[in-house]
DNA sequence: AGGCTAGTGACAGCCACTGACAATTGACAA
DNA sequence: TTGTCAATTGTCAGTGGCTGTCACTAGCCT
């Protein structure tokens, strides 16, 4: 707060200039991530139902309406990471080359995107707690809920682009959902074994859908031999 | 609430002496039924979040604390129908022949549950509301992100039950929990597509069910034909 | 008939969330 | 530097879902 506060925030900051959001900008984001921090501590240590918004608000030091400022409600912020994780698959298939088959791109945007994700994340808050959030939300009944429900939406829209990459329409043929159906299905076993178990390392969740993406075909195929492979 | 209730009661129901669960249990049935159908059709001509329990408990002339004595919640108010037709699914799921392949016998479950469903809800409220019903539940999303949480344990249990058929274990083989995964993606996107159309009836959802299912495999070749089919 | 207990109503209270209004503070121009 | 405008925030009051408690009524059982 001193005179030349100007000036040092310029030095020490590291925006190359490019963008200069201004003090009340930094001051709004330092206090979203200060509240987000705060509520995902909160919530991974004492558990996301017997945390109130006023211990958070109180955390931060800020008054429980200006929570809500930020924030839509308690799921919203529980629910931040996951939603910036999310748009950032959906970058990630929409970069992929069309030439590619469509579950093979898939599966190609998932696997990359967990590495740019990480960084993303990086930048808020340490990667560990979002680790124990997942975790958290896998095993929270009222978040896992709210978390399906956006996946649900997010299949639709990836519905949507894959049509278009095949140059088909959605409402009239029936593989572009059904092919996202499938692959978001694949997806939400492995995150939940991911999560169950003890290895949180963006490896085993790599490995774990890679393997699981190769067993669709078998898994419906005819008769299933007794070989668990 | 006259003198002869208990005899006229007896008679008048069509219980074959079987079982008579007495004046009081009658008495909770009859109060639980009302509740359901009080709340359903609240919910469905003035919307889910403009019904307020308060609103429920009044129509039926019971206290506040009576409802949720009942039910867990509004929600679980809402979703109650939808539980029967899960139980109903699952019973199907565990009489099918276990020589049939598990996406066959996934397949012929839901195809044939259609109709058995319908009685049983029949015997609780009006088809027809339950129908409203549904696609109040795909338009509230509060109510589509609890309903998409339990399909996903509905999803852990079928899980069991086709590995449990097919003599493996399902935490060492995949294929058990990516073929219902496959299965739960199509029907849930069968379920939308249906609720957003025109054609409510049993007829509808089994064709497009049907159709869907035929689909899974040209949705996971290599190569797309253009030919929407 | 009379004790036992399930079911209920009435009341108090917690917590998530919202609207309204006033106070504060950064942004920008004079 | 100073004054004005607009964005941010705090405070206050209220709504609604949900829970705990307690006294009371009415089926049930011997």
């Amino acid at each position: 707060m001193t005179d030349t506060v100007g000036t040092a925030e310029t030095v020490g900051a590291a925006q190359p200039a490019a963008s200069r959001p201004g003090l009340r900008e930094r001051k709004k984001q330092r206090t979203r991530d200060a509240l987000l921090r705060a509520a995902l501590e909160l919530f991974t240590t004492q558990g996301y139902e017997r945390t109130t918004v006023d211990e958070i608000a109180e955390a931060v030091d800020v008054s429980q309406r200006t929570f809500f400022r930020y924030f839509a409600g308690k799921e919203d912020a529980a629910l931040f990471l996951q939603r910036l994780a999310e748009s950032h698959f959906i970058a990630a298939v929409r970069e992929r080359p069309s030439h590619e088959a469509p579950l093979e791109a898939l599966r190609r945007a998932v696997l990359e995107s967990w590495d740019t994700i990480g960084e993303a994340i990086e930048a808020v808050v340490p990667i560990e707690l979002h680790m124990r959030t997942y975790q958290l939300i896998e095993s929270t009944p009222a978040l896992l809920a709210v978390h399906l429900r956006r996946s649900e939406e997010i299949e639709e829209e990836i519905a949507r682009l894959i049509a278009e990459r095949e140059g088909l329409d959605v409402d009239t043929d029936p593989r572009p959902r059904i092919a996202v159906a499938v692959f978001g299905g694949v997806m939400r076993v492995t995150g939940r074994l991911w999560g169950a178990g003890e290895d949180t390392s963006v490896e085993a969740i790599r490995e774990l859908t890679a393997t699981y993406l190769d067993h669709v075909g078998p898994a419906l195929a005819e008769k299933w031999g007794t070989a668990p492979r």
